[in-house]
DNA sequence: ACTGGCACTCGCTACAGTCGAGTGCCAGAG
DNA sequence: CTCTGGCACTCGACTGTAGCGAGTGCCAGT
C-alpha cells in the first residue's frame, strides 16, 4: 500500500517535531504544532498505518511516536526540503578558510569548521595518495649512508621516509639517483608506479643498482604500499550534546569506531557511487555505529575528487540542514584546493 | 598534629580499595580486607582524624569515605609502593615499539601502547620543534616562482611549507639559495634561527635579495612562529570505562578540553622541573579537568627531553601502576629515539 | 472519509515504609 | 593513654502503592 500526501505531511511533522523536541510526539501536539487541517483522531489513524509500515514506532503502549530508520531514510529521500545556507554561514566559512596557508592548514580549518557549523563530529580525509600524481621526489642526504626521501604530490601532501642505504653513496651519485626517479615518476599516478619503479633499477647504472634497488623498495612503500591515508577529526564532545540519550547511552562504541583509522576510512572515504551520501543507523555496515548516521560526501579541486569529508551524529539529527553544509563546505574546500 | 603510622594505613588502604571497587569504604570492610589488627572502632577513630585534616571525605552521613585530593596526593607522594611492570607487560612495550619505521609511526605506536596499557587516554608530543636543531633544508622548484621549502629536523621532524617568491627565480639560483640557507642554519637550535635568517638577507647577492626575503620570511614563520606542536592522542574510549561515575558524571568538559591542542600541550608540554609529574583534580589548573587526573613525563634521545607524553584518567585511577607504565614507556621510546 | 468521544494502557512521580551499612560516642578493659 | 565492644542514630537505597496524565485504539455518528 502507498502513502497518500497526508501521511507523508504527518511522517513530516513527526520527523520535524522529534528532531526538534527529542521526545516522542504525540497526535495532539502534532495538530496543534502544524497546520494539518485535520483532528487528532484521523493523524491518530494515520499513524497506525506508517508504524505498520514501519517508518515510524512506539518506544511503549502509550507514548507518542518517534522516527524508524526506515522512517528517516523516506524523509531524507523524499520529504526534506533543502534548507539553503543563512549568509551568517556562508560568511563563516569563507572567513573561517580564507587564511588556510597550507594543505594541513586546510584540513585542519576545514574539520573544525565542519563540527562547529553541524555542531556534530566532523572527519576530513587528506587527499588520497592513491588519487594523486607524483609532482617531485627530492633526495636529501643525511649522511653517507642514509638518505631521506621526500615525496611531493600534486594534490599538496608530502610524505617523507628515510632511506638505509647498503653502502656509502657519494653525493654526486645521489642527484643522479634523483634525476633519475623524477625523470621517471613525475606526472605519474601513485597506483601506477610499481612498474615504472621496477624498470627504474634495469635502466640504472650498474654501480648504483645496489642503491637504487634499496631506494625503489621504499619508494614503493611510500607511493602505494603504506598508503598512509591520514585523516582529522573534530567535534568528538558534541557527541555528549544530547546528554546521552542519543546512542542509546553509551558512548562506547562511537568513540572505539572513531579511533580506528579503517573504520573512518571506510565511511567518508568511498566517494565513488553519488557524490553525497547519508547512512542511517542500520545502513552503517559498522556494527559500533549502528546508533549514528553519516553524511559524507567527496571533495577535490574542481570536480575532480580526492578525498572524503563528512558528519557523524545521533539517527536524530538535523538533515536537511547537516547536508546543506557538508555540501557547502565541501565545494568552498574544492574551490580552495582549485586555486593552487 | 602529624599522623602515625597507622593513620597513614589507613589512608593507604582506603585509597587502594576505592579505586579497585569505585566505592566508598567503611571501617568494617577496611579491616576484613587489610591485615591492620585493630578493631571497626579504632579504625573510624582514625578515620574522622583523617577527615579532619582533609585526606578523605563522606559523600554522605553514614556511607563510607572517599579520599579527596588532597588524600591522593599524600598516597602518591608518601604511601605508595613502586609496582614493577610484569614481564608480560615489557615484552609488550618491546614488541609494539620494534617495528616503528619512522617518527610519526613512534609516536603513533607510543600512543596507542600508553592507552592500552594503563587503559587510560594517552597524549605523546611530537619532538618539539623549539628543542630541535636543524639538520637540512631543501628548496623544490614546483614551478618557476614557487618553491617548497622542507625543514628537517635532527629529531626526526620533517615540515615544509609552500613559498611565493615575488619574481621568477632560474634552478641555479634556488641552489644558491639552497646553499646559503643550509650554511648558516644547520645545526643551530630553532629557537636561536631569527638573527642568522635576519642577517641571511645581507649577506646575499644583491640579485637573489627579494627572493631571500621572501624565503626569509616563510623562514621565520616555519622554524619559530608557527611552531607547530603536533600531538597524537588515543584511548578517548578508556573515558566511557568507569560507566559515568567517574568525571562527575558528564565527560563533556573533558572531551572538549583534548580537543584543544594547547591545553593538550600545557598539560604534557611543561616538562622542566621533574621528570615524571602527576596531577591530581584539582592540582589541574585547567578547569575542565578538574575532575581528572594527569601524569606526564618528558621524553627523549637518552638523557635529553625533546618533549612530552602522559595519561589522563579519573582522579579515582591506580597511580602506582600508571606512573610506571608511563615511567617505561617514556625511556623505552626514548632509547628507540636514540638508536637514530 | 473524517470526527468526537470514551475506555484503556502504562510510564512517571510522589510518598511511605523497611532495611542495612556505616557512623559517632561512651564506658570499660588493658 | 589507647584500644575495644556496644549502642543509638542517620540516611541512602530499595520496594510497593497510588494517582496523574499523555497518548492510544476503537467505534458510532455525520
Amino acid at each position: 500500500m502507498s502513502l497518500d500526501d497526508r501521511k507523508l505531511a504527518v511522517l513530516r511533522a513527526i520527523v520535524e517535531d522529534y528532531v526538534a523536541t527529542q521526545e516522542p510526539v504525540g497526535s495532539r501536539s502534532l495538530v496543534e504544532r502544524h497546520q494539518l487541517g485535520v483532528s487528532p483522531a484521523t493523524v491518530r489513524n494515520d499513524m497506525a498505518v506508517l508504524e505498520e509500515e514501519g517508518y515510524i514506532r512506539q518506544p511503549h503502549t502509550s507514548a507518542g511516536r518517534v522516527p524508524t530508520d526506515r522512517g528517516y531514510r523516506l524523509f531524507v529521500d523524499r520529504l526534506s526540503r533543502v534548507k539553503p545556507l543563512s549568509p551568517a554561514e556562508r560568511r563563516a566559512i569563507e572567513r573561517f578558510l580564507a587564511g588556510a596557508v597550507d594543505l594541513d592548514d586546510v584540513v585542519h580549518r576545514t574539520v573544525r569548521l565542519l563540527a562547529q557549523l553541524t555542531r556534530q563530529v566532523a572527519v576530513v580525509q587528506y587527499p588520497s595518495l592513491a588519487r594523486s600524481r607524483v609532482r617531485h621526489l627530492e633526495l636529501v642526504p643525511i649522511s653517507t649512508t642514509r638518505l631521506m626521501l621526500v615525496m611531493i604530490a600534486d594534490t599538496g601532501r608530502v610524505e617523507q621516509r628515510l632511506v638505509e642505504l647498503p653502502a656509502p653513496v657519494p653525493a654526486d651519485d645521489v642527484l643522479d639517483l634523483r634525476r633519475l626517479v623524477n625523470e621517471k615518476l613525475v606526472g605519474v599516478r601513485l597506483s601506477e608506479t610499481p612498474p615504472l619503479v621496477q624498470a627504474l633499477i634495469d635502466e640504472c647504472v650498474p654501480h648504483l643498482r645496489p642503491a637504487m634497488t634499496t631506494l625503489s623498495t621504499v619508494l614503493l612503500e611510500t607511493l602505494v604500499e603504506r598508503h598512509e591515508e591520514r585523516l582529522a577529526l573534530a567535534g568528538t564532545a558534541n557527541l555528549t550534546r544530547g546528554g546521552l540519550l542519543d546512542f542509546q547511552g553509551s558512548l562506547r562504541p562511537i568513540l572505539e569506531a572513531l579511533e580506528e583509522e579503517v573504520v573512518l576510512l571506510k565511511l567518508i572515504g568511498e566517494v565513488e557511487p553519488s557524490t553525497l551520501r547519508v547512512r542511517i543507523g542500520d545502513e552503517n555496515e559498522i556494527d559500533n555505529l549502528r546508533a549514528a548516521s553519516v553524511v559524507s560526501t567527496g571533495y577535490g579541486p574542481g570536480a575532480t575528487i580526492v578525498a572524503g569529508m563528512g558528519v557523524l551524529g545521533p539517527t536524530r539529527m538535523d538533515y536537511p540542514g547537516t547536508i546543506a553544509t557538508v555540501r557547502a563546505v565541501a565545494r568552498y574546500v574544492g574551490e580552495l584546493l582549485a586555486q593552487n
